[in-house]
DNA sequence: TAAGTTAGTTTCTAATATATACTATCAATT
DNA sequence: AATTGATAGTATATATTAGAAACTAACTTA
């Protein structure tokens, strides 16, 4: 019972492949902050522009559009007044979220190093 | 013997955060490209900007400067003729390299189930 | 002498991101 | 009854960034 039938079809690394469309749109760091925050629950618009401080409503939206159009989050519409639009991650999407889930710590766990580095850096290359 | 005496210092969810400042640079798709080229051996330059198809010299040349001053990266010259610069990750570099390895061939394994999310998105908003 | 290699930098234009203002609906306040 | 405030966006105008192409400089090979 083969599972596997096709070889490797998609490269990230060229330039025309799908695949590398796909991971330039989920290379980035809105999305990435975006996804992240999604981990535990849903949210709602106004709440994910609040928490991923500094996103512009634009932006916002096109990247929520993006990532429903990839399957990686659903977009529910409540008729309450105001208007209730909730944000989840799908299995998809979450499994996503577990390839990046530490990537944020990593930055936070590893600052330091990295201000030392520049400050190095900076101090030779003056 | 205390080793984290220092409470969570770091939020790549607060705008003015030097971790935040930090994540923004790493989450781009040509760093990440290029970082996770660099995972077994050393590239020159012109070897990176063939391997990463499309990625333009100039951006190339500001991405591995900034890897070279968060100390993601070390960049050596060899006096030969013409001259030979070699990028290799630092342990830090490696350490950032394991968090992201698996990204890569996440999106190539699951770009059908993207496809298939895209065709459904755009036939139901047409 | 001209072309080709290395590793970049410079300049110009095209694409993208951000800030700001605007839409629409209704609730609660003054 | 008019203003303020919340929801979730869209539209526009400007600022920033990315990409394409040409250029630098040193040396080798044809």
């Amino acid at each position: 019972m083969k599972q596997n039938a096709s070889p490797v079809a998609y490269n990230i690394y060229s330039k025309d492949c799908p695949a590398r469309a796909f991971f330039d749109r989920l290379a980035d760091h809105w999305t990435l902050l975006i996804i992240g925050l999604l981990k535990k629950e849903a949210f709602r618009f106004n709440q994910i522009k609040r928490e991923v401080e500094g996103i512009s409503q634009k932006v916002l939206s096109q990247k929520l559009k993006q990532l429903e159009r990839d399957g990686l989050i659903t977009r529910t519409a409540f008729p309450t007044v105001p208007v209730t639009v909730e944000y989840r991650l799908t299995d998809l999407g979450h499994s996503f979220m577990q390839t990046i889930e530490h990537l944020g710590c990593w930055a936070e766990q590893n600052i330091e190093q990295v201000k030392q580095a520049q400050k190095n850096y900076d101090s030779i290359n003056a």
